[in-house]
DNA sequence: CAAGTGTCCATTGTTGACAATCTGCAATTT
DNA sequence: AAATTGCAGATTGTCAACAATGGACACTTG
């Protein structure tokens, strides 16, 4: 189902399996992570822990506070989310702008891949796995730039529009929106393919 | 002369310290730092070292390998650059826009009073503290908007038009530009305002 | 009884020792 | 001679013990 991932190093680990837990409200906004009780539970020390509450806290999804510990991130406020929408179009159009012409048949099928991973999840409503192929999908072509500041100023932006993935209505419709902006890339349709990207992200 | 501040943890301090070091191009990009170097110039162990490293890795001043330790960040590359640029001013004009009619006195002096140390700089061309008081400009009027997601999303795009902050032909320029912005502030003329700051960023 | 003070306990902050990893160079092999 | 392997030193990764901090609750004090 999912392609094998590969983490260099514990923390990695770490991060990675409490970034699901967050995005998929298993942890909850406020709900305070006690460095003692992971060290427990992954059978690591405290140091790699807090290495990996360093990389969720530069992701958005974690708040630390001196002496206090870190917590799951509240949502961003309404009132700015319309930005935080405005900022993540910004650089995915401009990525899919830079890159179209050089877009390789082995990227297509990289994305077509996650494409049928998205409808599974839309198929059996499965809301968790849709959040996990959403990021999977966006990811892929942000990183298709090939550029780490761009990467680094991206990722926050969308974990905060991630957190509480609840948008629609109709499960299906997120399926539908990411195949017509691949369906675009496919037919070489440019100014079409941004345009659907752009109504995917709100 | 600068405003003396408080820092809570002995990672902030060290942080900041550094921080000022890449801004000023002491430290320059690819430039490693290595932990234990540190930890016997700060007189403390390698744990807080390693803390002050995550927070400007965070603002993007830092790169991080595994096994490898880390880098003075390289500079945006210039394709990103314009990018970079327009997010920036979507995220502060975003900002004046939304508390302009909620600006108080207070505000003002604070800004009034970092105006002037941009004069200073400017008039005796120090550069460095130019640099200094631009972000510090820059940060007390986002922060005016009281919001940890915002002020977490702008600080490493801000410090990515930071690095070899090297701009202006005339460095007065850099105080006209800021004064500007405070006077149509001043005088309550809202779109001058964000006219001016958008000018600045750039 | 309200406001302040002190103590205890849970939790994070810091440290130094040890383990794992990477890099450069020299010895070896083909 | 070119490529590979095997050390040795430098550097980061991990750990467990100890110190410092903050919050809750009981106690004093006016």
């Amino acid at each position: 189902m999912t392609a094998f991932e590969i983490y260099r190093t514990l923390p990695e680990q770490i991060a990675a399996r409490l970034q699901r837990e967050v995005l998929s409200s298993k942890l909850k906004p406020g709900d305070p992570l006690r460095e003692m009780d992971l060290s427990e539970r992954f059978g690591v020390s405290r140091g790699p822990i807090r290495e990996a509450f360093r990389q969720l806290t530069q992701q958005g999804l974690l708040v630390l506070e001196p002496n206090k510990g870190v917590r799951v991130a509240q949502n961003p406020s309404v009132e700015v989310r319309p930005l935080v929408v405005q900022l993540r179009r910004k650089i995915e159009t401009f990525v899919l702008d830079s890159i179209f012409d050089r877009i390789t048949a082995d990227d297509l099928a990289v994305w077509d891949k996650i494409l049928a991973d998205i409808k599974a999840a839309c198929e059996s409503s499965d809301v968790d796995a849709l959040t996990e192929h959403d990021l999977r999908f966006h990811r892929a072509i942000v990183q298709s730039y090939d550029d780490k500041d761009l990467f680094a100023l991206w990722q926050p932006i969308m974990m905060r529009m991630l957190m509480h993935y609840n948008r629609l209505d109709d499960i299906m419709e997120s399926y539908r929106e990411h195949k017509r902006i691949l369906d675009a890339i496919h037919s070489g349709q440019k100014a079409e393919a941004i345009r659907a990207l752009e109504a995917n992200i709100q």
